[in-house]
DNA sequence: TTGAAAGCGCTAACAT
DNA sequence: ATGTTAGCGCTTTCAA
């Protein structure tokens, strides 16, 4: 258990003793305080070079609670999804930007994992949170707020508190989306959901259910699948869909990776797309127009809206009282060949 | 600056004071010390609970520089490689389960980034660090190596340095996927490369050479790309490629993201895969089977790899004198449509 | 079984 | 301009 090679790390007091001077002066000169002779910066600057010595953040955190720690927390539901990870640039970028590093937590949608990852973060006195928690409800991250943690919300907001938001128009991109279907022709639309937990989920399938409205077409409650936003879903819910006595002539898919799983299964079958089934997707990936056939998308700025968070977080720690604000991004029918 | 609004946290001292013992006791209670009154321990956990205490591990950190500070360090080139992702979650798996949280640094192969990212991780005083570093010469990591910080390296080793290694024989397979280009009848096959400096593309092209020669086939210097293992260097060199005077018959990318993008050049220029450009893809992906046309290509157990050098790390942050191992990998051709 | 006290590395009064 | 010192929250001897 114990380390008996811990390699020794150079300390301030080293510092100072062999520059000469106080433990405070060398401080003061890692600091950049205006109050130290030059020579004597010039001096302890080379003691620090020479020893190679390095602030140790753990002792400079332990010290000034209420000073930065320099660490943003993150996290997310799912780092597979390719949605995620775009996020997750678009917040590093910012981040690197401000000097902060990121502790990234990926909950992999396990409430356990969730919890474990919050204390984690609390106790590492991280400076602010992004967080795409798994529902509008949880108590956990909403502590959090209370407790005046920094917090921004991406992708889904939290009940009951005030917390900036970065999100996007779920419900007019669904909609977007399943009114081209209908417009294009479709009659039979189906839409495999993600977690119907999720906020996003819900207001998808408003959008789903409203295009439909709109389109005076019937709603079919058998043509509406719920999974939990994985691969794998989109696999399984997409073969009950094409098993049904009167299947779909068109699907809508719920997030990045149910797409994936659901071109998955009617490859498998062997149908055409969209001549035997059409298929359009929620989240566009980069790739999209390499998939058989190129699809279509309604794509969510995902680099943007983890930029944004950001950006809105690092605004938040340096202002805590600042008004919260919610700021919506608009999503972006991207038509290619799949319907 | 200051964040007026810094929500308390209930220190050891409050808990200690709330239960009339002394900090002492409370700590051994935390820590499961069996030297505690059963009914001492109860009302200490009693208190524990309603003041909803969680130790400051920024202060446990600071105290026991020579014990576990449940932080794990990760060093990737580019995380919206979806290698690294898959690589990324078999780490944390294992971190997960071993409790330990993980520092993500995505340097997104930028050497300055890098620098920073190594400085906050060993000034968090990090348990441990698993790093895919720019090149076997990375100064920065073999310090780090030498001054006994444990360190497993993934997909390239480091020179000089006795250290643990998790990688695939990219040799190997470079060789099987050119040797199957080879024996389906391809002539002029082209090889688009990553970074030239990273070991892997090194050993890709030497796979690709003697695939080349033990196939009788000559080698056309005109023929080998060199880029920076992103999705753009992919569009462009097939570019490049495509627009030869003698063009190729087929192309090997050297991974994920060139693939894609030489796939992406491919479909706008509006050729027929594999009838008047073949391909073939170093690293698989999930949803390789849902692309036009499905994709062949050498799957590398990115998973796998994540989950070996967690382990390896872990045993090694136990037991820093043990002796390193080199964990080499299978790769596995995956055999679909595209050659 | 429990408590008192030192100290991890650092910063910020306060003093000089 | 610089030094002295207290203390951040915790663990761990050492004593009782």
């Amino acid at each position: 258990m114990i380390n008996e090679n811990v390699y020794k790390i150079v300390s301030l007091n080293k510092v100072a003793e062999r520059a000469g001077v106080s433990t405070a002066t060398v401080s003061r000169v890692i600091n950049n305080s205006p109050n130290v002779n030059p020579e004597t910066r010039l001096k302890v600057q080379q003691v620090i070079r020479e020893l190679k010595y390095s602030p140790n953040r753990v002792a400079q955190r332990l010290r000034n609670r209420n000073v930065s720690s320099n660490l943003l927390g993150v996290l997310i539901p799912d780092i597979q999804n390719p949605f995620y990870v775009e996020v997750l640039r678009g917040i590093e970028d910012v981040a690197y930007e401000n000097k902060y590093a990121l502790i990234m937590c990926n909950f992999a949608q396990d409430e356990r994992k969730e919890m474990l990852y919050l204390d984690i973060l609390q106790s590492e006195s991280i400076d602010g949170l992004i967080a795409a928690p798994t529902n509008e409800h949880d108590q956990k991250v909403i502590n959090l707020v209370r407790r005046g943690l920094p917090i921004v919300c991406v992708d889904r907001g939290l009940s009951g508190v005030d917390v900036d938001v970065v999100l996007v128009e779920n419900r007019v991109g669904a909609f977007s989306a399943v009114d081209h279907l209908a417009k294009t022709g479709y009659k039979r639309i189906a839409y495999i959901s993600g977690l119907p937990q999720i906020p996003s989920s819900q207001q998808r399938e408003k959008g789903y259910l409203d295009a439909l409205a709109a389109n005076g077409l019937a709603i079919d409650r058998n043509l509406i699948k719920y999974g939990d936003s994985r691969h794998e879903s989109g696999v399984k819910l997409c073969e009950e869909l094409l098993g049904l006595p009167d299947p779909p002539d068109a699907i809508f898919a719920g997030n990045n990776l149910i797409t994936l799983g659901a071109l998955e299964t009617i490859h498998k079958k062997g149908l055409t797309i969209p001549g035997q089934i059409a298929i359009i997707g929620f989240d566009d990936m980069y790739w999209s127009i390499s998939l058989n056939p190129p699809l279509t998308a309604v794509r969510q700025p995902a680099y943007e809206i983890g930029k944004r968070a950001a950006e809105q977080l690092i605004l938040r720690i340096k202002d805590p009282s600042r008004s919260t604000v919610s700021v919506i991004l608009k999503t972006e029918l991207m038509i290619r060949s799949s319907c």
